[in-house]
DNA sequence: AATGAATGAGCTTTCATTCAT
DNA sequence: AATGAATGAAAGCTCATTCAT
């Protein structure tokens, strides 16, 4: 822990953000059911008490930070992926990429942070307002994407990406490797994208 | 309890189905670790007990058995789609229907039987297995249908449709509406599904 | 199965023999509360419900029967390694040697029948006689080849080597080998026994 | 609950002294599998969460502490009994009177510490480790007052009296009275001890 | 005479949360 | 501001026993 600026403050915010990044990669790796509190304040190196402190909402404040803080950081990925492409499609295989690097190095291969939060959101209401807010983003960033690079049917081009994407990363959870991002790919380079 | 046939066979597979019907609806609404066994008992009217007298290997074989049923139910609901179908785009307009309908009639909306299986993966691979066994058997029965239909990449078509159809339903679950079905469907239909 | 005389009667006695076999090898290596029913049945490869035909009173009668019978082996036991000795402490010595002999056969060396039932006989009474009953057999046993062996006390000879003896198949149990037995055996031969 | 000193300190160490010793107490009644965590916590008045705390490793974790302390109780009531001794038999001969002592306040007469383990070592090996250090430091202490009242061999000495108190032991909860280890005792005041 | 399906009480253990300090 | 001790509800699972056939 290096101390810059104001003392307690950073200190404070780097054991927030330390819980936040331990959560947001076990959920991803269990589920928000399969990860037990106790297991992030580990990995997060913090005490017992101190998750209450900086997340009074509990389990689901954490969870709920936890993945828009995820899908923030997945926004990004896209963005960057598409800024430099001459295509929809170009943009899309350049993101197939990124996951599918990303993956690679993953043992075991993170489900998407959505999809790892979707499933309690029967029993916790708010966490599917998260998963809502973070599909919100991505696909308007995907329908602003298609736009700028002439897709003739923007929305449909986002919802179906999304799709796409979400997919691939179930299929990549399941065969545990990043091929569904590397065949996505692929396919968007031989123009049978979509 | 109806009894037809032998009576004591009956009332054996009708309490195992009951469990497996049961077991089946409340993973795909919770997920895996966030359903209690005593629930799924009490949701198929079966006493405590019983539940280790059909599935000796407890919730984790009671779940694999869950998703392998649910996904040759679906398996089948893909196959009577495309039964019918003049080209591939048709069957997979005609699948998204079935799907949308069937969502339509479920509250909350839930998730595709491998998604829910998937996340508890991690803690428990036999799930893995199933997951992969029930994708492997959507996945051939679609390359099947694409061949059948004249598709030009068949493995390419069921591999897209494969996420296409598991985007879908995360994106369903996560809107609790069966709209990203339809506009799949929309999109199979204006030829841009493929 | 090999009929012999009456058949219905042969293999009712079989299985119930095989039954108290199973029964007080599975206690003597994990106590009475240590096993379960079905462990017992199953060695014993007998279907699940005939427990209780050959043994109304469940797993109580069960575990006396097998302790008494257990109880009467060692019974013989002892009397065979006496009956050829010259004295009370060859006696106790051949004694050793013939239990050391089993015990290095046994993997793990398993307890004595009656500690074995002892231990539950605080939740079950009829246990405790049953204990009390083979104690008292062989108790008895010593103190006549005490007497017919020339020993000034037999009584103290008997209650001596009782104590000797359960105390090294404790020791016996702890170190998983018979080696207390043996060192047991060579105190009798220097004459430091007794 | 009685506060010296710091005050938190002494309520945890109580509390967790207190289940060492409603455990050691409960399980040399009814054995390791023959006492349910609850009875054990009803009787230090602890409420159901509070083992874990301070027993990560569970019942396990709680019987080899209450074993290994039980152990050392015994060994300094040894050492006790054997100080003013001015030979090996007299030092015997005071160490059965106190157990004498002992078990006639006790109902119902309980068994020694690491017989009432052993039995369930064969499914909790951990176990059987902590009998085997107990008996190996009795043993020791054995050894050693032997060596020092002058018994020629100190070695057998401590191996027969081990087998000898633990017999009696068994013994006496066979019986549920004193007797065995007072008749152990006369036999090592008349000289018939070893 | 003999059985396997069924049962529910009770087991050990886990866990999100609280709170005095 | 920050914590670790404490909690009790509930989880998955085991088991001796029952009983219709």
């Amino acid at each position: 822990m290096v101390y810059i600026g104001q003392k307690k403050r950073m200190v404070t915010l780097n054991n927030r953000d330390s819980l936040l990044r331990s959560a947001s990669l076990l959920f991803r790796q269990k589920g928000y059911h399969g990860v037990a509190l106790a297991e992030i304040l580990k990995a997060a190196d913090l005490p017992k008490g101190s998750l209450y402190y900086h997340f009074p909402g509990g389990k689901r404040e954490l969870a709920t930070e936890a993945t828009l803080s995820a899908g923030r950081i997945v926004e990004r990925s896209v963005s960057r992926a598409f800024e430099s492409a001459g295509s929809f499609a170009q943009g899309m295989a350049a993101f197939c990429d990124v996951v599918a690097d990303r993956l690679r190095s993953e043992s075991p291969v993170e489900a998407c942070p959505v999809a790892s939060i979707l499933q309690a959101s029967t029993s916790e209401p708010e966490l599917r307002d998260a998963a809502r807010t973070v599909l919100t983003s991505w696909s308007e960033g995907l329908v602003l994407q298609a736009a700028r690079l002439g897709h003739p049917a923007p929305h449909d081009a986002a919802d179906m990406v999304l799709m796409q994407m979400e997919g691939a990363w179930l299929l990549a959870v399941a065969e545990q490797s990043a091929r569904p991002f590397e065949r996505l790919g692929e396919m968007y380079r031989k123009g049978t994208g979509i």
